[in-house]
RNA sequence: GGUCCCAUCGUCUAGUGGCCUAGGACAUCACCCUCUCAAGGUGGAGGCACGGGUUCGAAUCCCGUUGGGACUGCCA
């Protein structure tokens, strides 16, 4: 195996951010081109936010993305030990030292300075390490750092521009920029492919690891290449928040976005493939990606794009593939997964399979998500009507000619041949007398036998319902109606 | 404030000095199709932030301005 080594590092917060998820497929993306190797490791360092189901989230969401990792997912913190071994080691070299100051008297301290940050007034004073200091990282007084990246070429960093950041908390922790890098040496990572607001902290790592390559009792690790990737925003620009923008991946997996749309969506935030064709298979991805290729600016998440994109993908299903597919959503009873915190409108009992598999291909291009399938068939299922009031008000309450419409209709279907073209041409026959055009004798008709004005064809849709259950709407909404 | 990053239609992008009268996609508008709604088809509107250079020639290179963003924790 001589292919690139690369990981993603999530931290375990409740969800699958989509940044995050960008970020795993670009890495995958390049270790999958490059006959690479993809490891996840999960960054709990942090023990206040350490959750147990975190981990099952992260691995559930990334085999959603189909993206397969080739080794993990492991914990940060389980190579604790390792991590204060190569603190110690740079504390042992003079690149770390201890300091005693409390955050209120540096703030004393600096009130005045131009330069805010930590002042270096522990650097000489050879302070004794007891459980109130903390050990900093001797950043040199002159000087740049190079990060090497592979999306924007060398950036270079003035040292002035770093205080002696903390690299050791006073209770022993080891924080998160060694702590990564720790592991990143350990498992040879040769490409480290995240998020650009990883980049001002990118120079500690790597004074850090330069100056652990110096330590004689540390292995020489060859330094990695970077690639930051374009952040994530917004409408207002901002990078995107957890709080304030829908970013669960899990979230949109229960609305009923595809897998295959979500993943082809995101390979064009920041990276777009060759030729005028934005719908591209996995395949295709693997083979064109270049991290070469990676845009510079931020990218805004355009959830409509997503959608339309979405729709393309269902459209594009064969219908069995579609009814299965769509089965969580609508028999949420009978899968290992349904999704989450959505409920059916009808109950198991009311639901028919058989019936649904006739429906499915009238709704199939009609949805852009899979969520938005119960809503469109419910009127199949459900015993009574779901009126939609304001529309029932104006088509058929308020409209004497549309209750006139409604009663030869109860006449005529009652003894028609019951196929779709038939109750086509009546419902044409019917609005004839009345001067009504098609479009507007079915209205009457549509209101009353699905409830609203909009939906899957008519005429179909009455033949899978039936003559009984369609007259009996029809008689339904006269007395509705007070009519 | 400091450091760094970024700048092509509203949005995602193609474009790497002449193929650009700037291409595609989403969104939007119009028309067609049509039993509603979609889908589909056709067409339209819409962009190189600004100012200087370099060059025979600049969306493309350089500088500056402006604008946006990220970071600046004993979080990750």
């Amino acid at each position: 195996m001589t292919g690139p080594r690369v990981r993603m590092a999530p931290s375990p917060t409740g969800f699958f951010h989509v940044g995050s998820a960008r970020t795993a497929l670009f890495n995958w993306l390049f270790a999958r081109q490059n006959d690479g190797f993809f490891i996840l490791r999960i960054e709990d360092t942090d023990a206040a936010r350490n959750l147990d189901d975190a981990r099952e989230g992260i691995v559930t969401a990334m085999a959603w993305l189909g993206l397969d990792f080739d080794a993990g997912p492991f914990l940060q913190s389980e190579l604790w030990a390792e991590h204060v071994a190569s603190a110690e080691a740079l504390y042992a070299n003079g690149y770390l030292y201890a300091c005693d100051c409390t955050r209120e008297q540096i703030d004393e301290r600096i009130k005045g300075n131009a330069k805010p940050g930590y002042d270096g007034f522990c650097r000489d004073r050879h302070v004794v390490r007891s459980e109130v200091t903390v050990l900093r990282f001797r950043v040199p007084d002159e000087g740049v750092t190079i990060v090497p990246d592979i999306v924007r070429g060398d950036v270079s960093f003035p040292h002035d521009s770093y205080e002696d950041f903390i690299v050791v908390r006073s209770n022993g922790g080891v924080l998160y920029p060694l702590a990564n890098m720790v592991d990143d040496r350990s498992d040879a990572i040769t490409h480290i492919i995240r998020g650009e607001d990883l980049l001002p902290t990118t120079p500690k790592q790597v004074m850090m690891w330069e100056a652990l390559n110096h330590c004689p009792e540390v292995a020489f690790v060859p330094h990695p290449l970077y690639a930051h990737l374009p952040m994530l925003v917004n409408e207002q620009r901002k990078k995107l928040s957890k709080r304030k923008d829908p970013v669960a991946v899990e979230s949109y997996r229960d609305q009923g976005y595809l897998s295959s749309a979500f993943v082809n969506y995101l390979a064009l935030l920041g990276w777009s493939p060759r030729g005028d064709e934005e719908i591209v298979s996995r395949e295709t991805l693997v083979a064109q990606f270049r991290l070469e290729d990676v845009s510079h600016s931020p990218a805004f998440f355009d959830v409509k794009k997503l959608t339309h994109m979405n729709g393309e993908y269902i459209r594009a299903l064969s219908l069995d593939a579609f009814i299965e597919t769509a089965t969580p959503w609508v028999a949420p009873w009978s899968n290992e997964w349904r999704p989450s915190d959505r409920a059916v409108p009808w109950s198991r009992e009311q639901f028919d399979v058989a019936l649904f598999a006739q429906v499915a291909h009238l709704v199939q291009e009609r949805v852009a998500t899979m969520g938005e399938i119960p809503a469109m068939v419910s009127f199949f299922f459900l015993d009574d009507v779901p009126y939609d009031d304001a529309t029932f008000d104006k088509i058929i309450r308020n409209d004497p000619a549309a209750q006139t419409l409604l009663r030869s209709a109860i006449e005529r279907f009652a003894t028609v041949t019951w196929t779709t073209d038939v109750l086509h041409e009546a419902t044409l026959a019917l609005g004839e007398p009345l001067g009504m055009a098609l479009r507007k004798s079915q209205a009457p008709i549509r209101c009353a036998v699905t409830g609203t004005s909009v939906g899957p064809p008519l005429f179909e849709s009455m033949e899978l319902l039936g003559r009984e259950k369609v007259l009996q709407r029809l008689r339904d909404a006269l007395v509705r109606a007070g009519a």
